[in-house]
DNA sequence: ATCACAAAATGAATTATGCTCATTATTGTT
DNA sequence: AACAATAATGAGCATAATTCATTTTGTGAT
């Protein structure tokens, strides 16, 4: 049966993927060496470039699974959240908590990945993207529900929320996750949601425009 | 004279640095040589590790004075300006204008390094850190003003202003810098110093804690 | 100026590792 | 069983970092 074969080959490839996913995240991409990442995955170092072009893309074929996961997680805990500030304060824990809960996955997305330039040109980052950028929709519809704020443009609002967060991450994964990375995710929500609100609905409920600026507030 | 050949090595010690910035920042870490960098420099391969450990010493080696540069460049642009605020806003400012001015550095300094657990090691790194980390005093200062708010944890704070700008260059430098990095630094400005607002101020001016929920916008 | 010594520079040799490819083994089909 | 197609193998190649024995250069004393 020729469909034998290929789950034969699928059970390879993943086996490969695997002794990859622990010897990249143990060593890092250049210290990581194919000879040991074949002997752990009990094939020889010849073999795994019948499954892969090259290291780099076997290191890039590392994430697509976990990403898929990542997103149909998230698209999970995001099910039955209504109003944006509510689905953006889910999307900062699960944002959070995701890397809590794999920190090898974070350490080689974040710190290696993310950053390299082949890799920005990779099927995988374009999946992650738009996993990750489901955030737009959010502050889009929050605009329009008129909560969000109108006077910054969207992509800067998204700056300021994967930026905030992967911050956190990437400090976290550099201390070595000594400390609990979801400790303060109810202070980074309000902080976020603060920032994203429309300083106009102050206004709306108060009938007049909030006075904002103190003495040592002004811009010149 | 002793000070003679100290100068001299000095002067050397330079030139391969200089080489190496051009190499790096064209080829980045990996796919640069140190045959190529030798050669750039005029000098032998060998003569390398006279003065640097190994390839990774010498990539780090480099941003100690761009570094210092930025630093004592960012000093100079505050100096006069008073109020956390108008600080913050400078440093915005500052921030993309360094690296719009120095996207090569920003190369190597936010795709390579910044993310490299041996680099965090470094002096380098802890200068740096301390350098950036001037928003942190800019912080506290706010808070002893009243104006910034004292709910939300400095580190985190910190981590916003940080956040949003790293993610914005990192952006940039991702798409090959085809636009204006400072194109948007007024709204980010904005955002930032909204973010970091102390809401209580807004209590104080109009006397009541205003309403900052609408129907959607519920926690539970 | 010459010599002795120390410091620095050199590049050929070593080593490590990603990757290729000719060969061998396995699987599926007739 | 014979054949063909596919997959696995690992020795060998190429590249590039690093080492080190040797040579060159600089310094101070005679």
């Amino acid at each position: 049966m020729a469909a034998n074969r290929i789950s034969k080959k699928a059970i390879r490839r993943e086996s490969i993927i695997q002794a990859a996913i622990e010897v990249f995240s143990k060593k890092g991409f250049q210290a990581a060496t194919i000879s040991e990442i074949a002997q752990r995955a009990g094939v020889a170092e010849g073999s795994i470039y019948q499954y892969f072009k090259n290291k780099e893309d076997l290191f890039f074929s590392i994430p697509i699974e976990e990403t898929k996961e990542f997103r149909t997680q998230l698209e999970l805990h995001l099910e039955g959240i209504f109003g944006a500030f509510n689905k953006i304060r889910k999307f900062v824990w699960y944002f959070l908590y995701f890397f809590k809960v794999n920190p090898e996955y974070g350490r080689m997305l974040m710190l290696e990945m993310r950053v390299s330039k082949s890799f920005v040109k990779t099927d995988t980052y374009d999946f992650l993207k738009k996993s990750v950028g489901h955030v737009l929709e959010i502050i889009i519809e929050g605009q329009e529900e008129g909560v969000i704020r109108k006077d910054t443009d969207v992509y800067i609002l998204r700056h300021l929320v994967l930026g905030i967060l992967e911050h956190i991450v990437t400090h976290w994964l550099l201390k070595g996750g000594k400390y609990d990375l979801l400790e303060h995710h109810q202070e980074v929500s309000r902080l976020v949601v603060d920032a994203l609100r429309n300083p106009a609905c102050l206004k709306d409920v108060q009938g007049h425009v909030p006075e904002r600026t103190i003495d040592t507030d002004a811009i010149d």
